[in-house]
DNA sequence: CGACCCTTGGATAGCGCTATCTTAGTCACC
DNA sequence: GGTGACTAAGATAGCGCTATCCAAGGGTCG
């Protein structure tokens, strides 16, 4: 008396028909009435329930996916990993969206175009349920793939312009806005010759630049050697670089806005190493409120952004709009 | 004639069979020719090449994963993305992963070893390919989990004891002789009274201070009051706290030796905001050379940890234990 | 030269789930 | 009381791929 011949290809998973088996149902009254989908007498649902728990069945990602074509991925693409901004968001959404029983696939796009557009392609290949992507600076090959495939996607930190059609969904906030407020700042207390310092240049560092130009010129105050634009990365060394480079300039700068606060908080460093007195002969103002702008000596005046809030806002509604589609 | 009635779910998807009539072979051979698996005649791998570029076919994910048990994602589990240590990792154990195309699935543990249990739970429901995770102190179930799953594991940025029976994959350092080295070289430069400073209190930190510990009683000079430990997490405002309490310890330390950067950057800001110089009165030492380190002022002494390093090199042996577990 | 092995291509049968169609039962309404 | 509209459960048929078994062909060796 051997053992049968082992045929099938047994992989010791609990499966929906070992809990259809126990219930004493079909296995796709099993699915239906662990998925909530369609009316499933409600005896029914308490037999499977039961059942479920009772062999410890959890559905298996690969088939669900395979079936259904939709995974429980979300892919989210972010520009950089290195800016604190950018991790914030990641380490919300990412934890939003676990609660609601999604993986984050992640893409860092280094802020370029095709890149992104190559990573979003890899990711659709999984079929995520859902996307979170940063900006609405997209190519255009980028939207037609999300247009295309109609993941639901949720933008992270921009609005589109208050007229624009079909406007797609967003969390953030107008960048431009964002920048002329903090100029305006400046302005009320006496500042006249307001510096804007961007490194990277993306587009949302072009919008804050552009409110600040805006802000500016409403007063008669801008100038266009007042704008130091460094396509290099941010970093605390280039913040203290250009703080150097700009001290330099004439007629002498009152007020420097940096376009964030690796820059700020790095020519504040320097500016302590120069021994130049800040804000008595130059004031220096930053961007999103990084860990640490206020521990540094003086206080970093900034502009806080609520990025975790952002993060999680964006992966709430990103899951309202997968369930919301469901219903469609 | 109306068209037929659409039975078969068709999803668009170019697919093996696609390529195999193409190609003019049976799907399974261009299965096998696609995955280099068994051999296969050269000329027919070049025809399913050719009809496979042609078609533009891509392999689906989820039907690959349902179909051999094995998904192409890799599990990493850190333990905070507010930890730039950890997010270097990330971002390099992630590039690499990707170019060798793999999807990472992203696991934050918040140091909680039943969290760490729980995430890799949920992950191990996708079947991953491998598991990249910090540190060699999970609990029992963990391990329990790892050894019965069999997913190729390596462990990041902790090496086990010479000895150890079974020692696991991994890439990294020995912490405690990194804080051992650490200390001497204080000592070396003159000073007696080294503090340890420590936070967070995980199993790196606390072998840190283990290594600090054996450096100052080799030479006499340990003396428990100077062993500073907070539960907290670490920040830049911890660091300053802790170093305001430390200087006012009595008799005086003349070295503080900060379990990581962040701590030790909040101390030189407090410093600097407290008058206190730096290095004339006491030293301040750090640990892993966080971005920023080299802009403070003074330069902060620290141990440089080659993060993105340590996270390429786990990402490859990993890849290599995946690829050579195929051949087993 | 036949038994034996090794190589290579294909047929078959799922992996575990869900989309879709069918069927049996319920109810409302004229 | 018959008929159509609706509901709930099940049967069926894949989703797109790979594990596994089979068979044909060619080589080796005593």
């Amino acid at each position: 008396m051997r053992p049968p011949v082992q045929r099938k290809r047994s992989t010791g998973r609990v499966t929906l028909s070992d809990v259809a088996r126990i219930a004493g149902v079909s296995p796709i009254t099993v699915s239906r009435a662990l998925r909530g989908e369609r009316s499933v007498d409600p005896a029914l649902v308490k037999r499977v329930t039961l059942a479920s728990t009772q062999l410890g069945y959890v559905p298996d990602p690969a088939a669900r996916a395979l079936a259904s074509q939709r995974s429980d991925h979300v892919a989210l693409l972010i520009p950089m990993l290195s800016n604190a901004l950018f991790v914030d968001l990641l380490g919300a959404a990412q934890r939003t969206l676990r609660a609601a029983g999604f993986q984050t696939l992640i893409g860092v796009t280094h802020y370029d175009d095709a890149q992104e557009e190559q990573l979003l392609r890899e990711q659709l290949l999984h079929r995520p349920a859902g996307l979170l992507i940063t900006g609405l600076d997209q190519n255009a090959a980028t939207r037609a793939l999300i247009a295309q495939t109609r993941v639901p996607a949720v933008h992270l930190m921009d609005l589109p312009s208050p007229n624009a059609p079909n406007p797609p969904y967003c969390v953030g906030f107008r960048q431009t806005d964002a920048g002329a407020a903090l100029t305006r700042l400046l302005i009320s207390k006496g500042r006249q010759r307001i510096a804007f310092a961007g490194a990277q240049l993306d587009a949302r560092v072009m919008q804050r630049r552009d409110g600040w130009r805006l802000a500016l010129q409403a007063q008669g105050l801008y100038d266009s050697s007042l704008e130091w634009l460094n396509p290099a990365s941010s970093s605390l060394a280039l913040g203290g670089a250009m703080f150097e480079q700009i001290m330099q300039s004439k007629p002498p700068v009152d007020a420097i806005f940096f376009c964030n606060d690796d820059l700020a908080q790095g020519a504040l460093l320097a500016a302590l190493r120069l021994g130049i007195p800040v804000p008595a002969r130059v004031a220096i103002a930053g961007f999103n409120d990084l860990t640490g702008s206020d521990q540094m000596l003086p206080t970093l005046t900034t502009v806080r952004t609520p990025r975790a809030g952002i993060g999680e806002a964006a992966a709430n509604m990103l899951v309202a709009l997968i369930q919301g589609g469901a219903h469609t």
